[in-house]
DNA sequence: TGTACATCAGTGAACGCGCGTTCACTGATGTAC
DNA sequence: TGTACATCAGTGAACGCGCGTTCACTGATGTAC
């Protein structure tokens, strides 16, 4: 039955937004396409009217879970409104690392996405130049760092260490929470002195950034 | 067919060790059963005289890999015979980043061990705690870091920072190789200074720590 | 040392199952007149 | 505005395939005597 273009367009924004939460949630090779069409209310069939492939649509789902999480958010705010301070809270928080589905997608995906195709690397790459960028421009307002490469140079390190603190204290927060815990707070709090933070600087940090 | 003793525990061992190259090559559901075994040089059905599950493979896999990769170096050498310098040499280089089959499982398969059972993120809990306190002890003999409560913190914020520049190196690469050549190396530069390395201390700590 | 036999690691066919994808079909949409 | 009909998003059965696991069987091992 043919359905208007309103309707096939949500239908083809629910599946890739489906997709992008469970595809973090479970792993790419962890989901079928029967799951996501049923959770987007579709059939499996239907899946094919919309995209050439499975890995077709993990690219999108994989675009779209960039724009909607952290990377998005530095680019709407980036320049002037997110602070290091801020964005460092909000990605190394607790609340981050339980949201799988919902969180950063460099995160959920980072060891898998090394294993799939080019254009899912692109993807990846993409959203990490944009979140390194974003980063260097924070640095630049309160760096230690004196020429742009060394900003640059620390941005890069920075987004590597979120993505792999979050990563690893998901990885080991069944068997020991107390070791997760510990982690997303060292990481937090080690990157801050790296991008310049003061030394015991939250309350004062946390007074002039928030609100 | 019976076979001896020694020739089942090689079996065995055959197994953990192929299962263990081909998890990080191509993840836990990449892999199939059958494409181990015969990688070991037996049938499918062989797996299960040696061990209850795939899963349960999968987690002693993850133990003998985290002992034969970097981890299991740092127990060894770690006390006194490797410096972090050399350490991060070692891990932040191209040629591990290029050895995924061979190199650090926790590199190789963080964010899919989020989705696993307890049994295997305690092999990686385990895995991650050595490989911190093995930065710990090289950062006590370099330290900036006066307390041991700094010096852990700093070696869980390194450790965390190795894991995801690594695996963030390998998502980029298919799309941007350049990209991911600048990760490595600036991950591995701004944690030598985190851990205390001089501003400029390539040449001097190569001098001092090699050979 | 020689013989009889229980053990059990490994074989390979078979199990049910879910996978990604295809395809003939449906029927409301939306265009042409 | 009203009618005829081509379009095509979505349906659901079917495709071949590989998955993890089971199981009856094999036959060399290694133990008991």
């Amino acid at each position: 039955m043919k359905v208007t273009k309103e309707k096939a367009a949500a239908n083809r924004a629910a599946l890739v937004r489906a997709a992008a939460r469970l595809f973090r949630e479970r792993g790419i090779d962890g989901v079928g396409v029967a799951e996501i069409c049923k959770s987007a209310g579709l059939t499996h069939g239907a899946l094919y009217a919309q995209f050439a492939s499975k890995e077709a649509l993990a690219a999108e789902a994989l675009a779209y879970g960039l724009d909607r999480s952290f990377v998005g958010l530095t680019a709407v705010k980036g320049d002037r409104g997110t602070t290091l301070t801020a964005f460092l809270d909000a990605y190394l928080a607790p609340q981050h690392r339980d949201d799988l589905a919902g969180g950063c997608p460099m995160a959920a995906s980072a060891s898998e996405i090394a294993r799939q195709d080019e254009a899912i690397s692109a993807q990846f790459s993409d959203g990490f130049e944009r979140i390194v960028e974003a980063i260097q421009r924070m640095l630049g307002t309160t760096a230690t760092t004196a020429s742009a490469a060394a900003a640059r140079q620390h941005a890069l390190a920075i987004a590597a260490a979120m993505i792999g603190g979050i990563a690893a204290a998901r990885a080991v927060r069944k068997a020991r929470p107390d070791l997760s815990d510990e982690i997303v707070m060292a990481v937090r709090q080690v990157l801050g002195e790296v991008g310049g933070e003061a030394a015991i600087p939250r309350a004062d940090a946390a007074a002039s950034t928030h609100g």
